[in-house]
DNA sequence: CAATGCCCTTGACATTTATCAAGAAGATAA
DNA sequence: TTATCTTCTTGATAAATGTCAAGGGCATTG
């Protein structure tokens, strides 16, 4: 998946603006089972899935809890860590191995004087993030377990030959056997 | 509930460029049961509620669901309309008599050129709201209907005697009948 | 190859939640 | 006040989901 391509689709930039943007942006591997980002560390990079699936989850009590999975042309970080320099809530991991491009804090920081855009593209992409949990609450509250599945089968074919279905369950917020017991009945 | 002292906790400002953006909100009120953002309006404008409550809420095929009930002290908004001028996804209505001050989004717009801070401001807020849909999201997976029914009730005992029962089950995802039975239960 | 570990499925059963219906309590309007 | 409307509660029942336990498939490892 082309990076340049990628950006420009989600930050909306003409061409030059996106090269010069790309250039930042630091190839790196994660191993299958590699923590990406590690519980309590802050995120000090955005970065945007060349290729592999990461997992975002939490750990309570009882359990663990995936928030998100993110694949091939997705950003993944902890947003509010990565903007505020909080301690991260959540734990990233990649699921299979994986090929990041991570833009750094330090570069990101500098991006305000290098692009006068640039306030306007990070605007635009924390609002789509909000956007995309908009929805997910709405569906939340308006959708049967059933529909949730379907929805999220529908979007995310990808994920369901390359990770465990107990991750895929906890984000669409039902047990492994649940979401087992609706894939017979569908026949997904 | 005084605007300036709100301006000052969400966007962390010094007093005085609060003094200077606190002017651009204009007083409106609010009747009860009005609608303050109809269907498929566009959000001309970002509203600070000084008093009264408000539900967002989108109408299904089956029924209405209200995504978010706001009162004294919160912004409401369709943000994604009134960040992106799309047409809103949700509606907005009065559940009691109101008074807001809307910050138009003519002048909204001035603000970039006005203060040099403001795109660090607006973005800080863009982030927060995106912060706590990740949480929401996160109880929803995460907490059982009893769970998320004592945290909103801690955290929001006001609009217990003020809103119908049913908009609050909806927003936590359950029917009134089970809210019912729940709070009976629990003695709240 | 055998052994191990991980993951998924399935069954039996318990719990939770939804649905449908009826009625009571409270607000609003005539 | 009376009538009407809305909202909340409660009961009976059905449906959905969770829990616990067992077993099987599949990959990995020795």
């Amino acid at each position: 998946m082309d990076i340049e391509i990628q950006l420009q689709q989600v930050f909306d930039l003409p061409p030059g603006q996106v090269r010069e943007i790309s250039q930042y942006f630091v190839e790196e591997t994660v191993g299958k089972g590699e923590f990406f980002l590690g519980n309590g560390q802050r995120a000090d990079r955005l970065s945007f899935i060349a290729s592999g699936i990461f997992r975002v989850f939490a750990q309570t009590e009882s359990r663990e809890v995936t928030q998100w999975i993110g694949g091939e042309g997705y950003f993944i970080t902890d947003l509010s860590s990565f903007l505020f320099d909080q301690p991260s809530r959540w734990q990233i991991q990649a699921l299979t191995d994986a090929k990041v491009l991570s833009l750094y804090k330090s570069d990101y920081q500098r991006f305000e004087s290098l692009l006068p855009q640039w306030n306007v593209v990070e605007k635009r992409f924390i609002a789509k993030c909000f956007m995309v949990l908009e929805s997910r609450v709405f569906d939340f509250i308006s959708l049967s377990a059933e529909e949730r599945y379907l929805q999220y089968f529908e979007q995310h074919k990808a994920f369901f030959n390359q990770v465990p279905l107990q991750f895929i369950a906890s984000v669409l917020g039902m047990t492994p056997e649940t979401l087992s017991r609706i894939r017979s009945k569908v026949g997904g």
